[in-house]
DNA sequence: GCGTTTTCTTAAACTACATTATTTTTTTAC
DNA sequence: GTAAAAAAATAATGTAGTTTAAGAAAACGC
């Protein structure tokens, strides 16, 4: 079950042999989250990217003022981290943590440099995974300049249908970068 | 001249014996963009990515009331392109302009998909600029939601001096995601 | 070098969204 | 199941940034 779901996803990409197979599995770490635990917290040097085989993440940024900015979800399926500080390995500026009691298959910076070097296949798996990333996060910042809010919440809620459900509107709220108090507006006008 | 700029860039990740270099550089087509001119228009399919050996160019999104917002600015040893168009060969989103005349390495979408084949170690080399890429842009949107505009000119000043240096305000503004006039009046307020 | 176009500035009126406060609804903990 | 806590809704007031318009300064084309 575990190695089903993380090999799929990696074969989307790249075909591992048994051996490669079994190698990837062997550096991997999986722990339990329960609901609200926390997996990074800022400050700390983060160690680790993570693929969530069940559950649900949120990293967010906490602002001097303590006002959160939600920067992603994770749901089953996804690779999360606060990828400037694994890279760099310098405190993290985010926070993640569980919304819902997770399942994470850890990846250590020290293996994953190993692995580039053991099976170079995992430089294209990861090229893809960033390059993906990189485009996501474009898509979002176009939208953030040219869109209203109310046109970027219906977009959320059509693109991630299934996060939605899971989370509470003060989440979306941070995420589209609005109160919950102005969502709750949108969400009101939609009645009329 | 031409090798040197961009042979430098990639040697900063990986290297190259003498036949790579040559393969490499034999895949590049280099060719100039006076001032204003359009490397690549919405709605065409992007089969390039670029690399700037001298110049400045800009990459703009245009919505359907006309509004443009400045997804990036790339000088000279920065690669750009419309990564979502050009790894999915659909239409562009994005324009991207010469804002000086500028001197460009094309690298066709084909000859790339053959490198990664013929010379692995460029999986890595995008691996790198993907994820930084990524991080840069996911930086950006924690600003764009935590930060004012007048943080967010200050940090962009600071950040990209020598770009400020040769873009327009109303550039700086598109990119900022506020008007020139409201531009202005942050910059009037400096003065008191 | 000069007329034309574009950019920048200033200012008044406006709007999308924030803030604060109160009430209602939902979730959580035991 | 129930009390307490958190989330959501509603509404009044406030503000960061927009719009419109007009004049001044800078850049451009020939």
């Amino acid at each position: 079950m575990m190695q089903n779901l993380v090999l799929k996803n990696i074969t989307k990409h790249i075909s591992l042999d048994e051996n490669e197979t079994a190698y990837f599995l062997s550096i991997l770490k999986e722990k339990k989250y329960p609901k609200r635990s926390i997996i990074l917290k800022e400050g700390e040097i983060c160690k680790t990217i993570n693929f969530v085989q069940s559950g649900t993440l949120r990293a967010f940024y906490r602002d001097p003022t303590g006002k959160e900015s939600t920067i992603m979800f994770a749901i089953s399926d996804w690779w999360i981290t606060d990828m400037a500080c694994f890279v760099n390995q310098q405190p993290a500026m985010l926070n993640i943590e569980a919304i819902e009691d997770s399942l994470i298959l850890h990846l250590q910076k020290e293996d994953l440099d190993d692995l580039y070097l053991k099976i170079p296949k995992f430089e294209r798996f990861f090229r893809i995974i960033m390059q993906n990333a990189y485009i996501r996060e474009q898509l979002r910042i176009i939208q953030n300049l040219s869109l209203t809010a109310e046109q970027r919440y219906y977009i959320f809620l059509e693109k991630y249908p299934q996060i939605a459900k899971q989370i509470k509107q003060k989440q979306i709220a941070s995420y589209l970068g609005i109160t919950p108090e102005f969502l709750s507006m949108i969400r009101a006008q939609k009645n009329k």
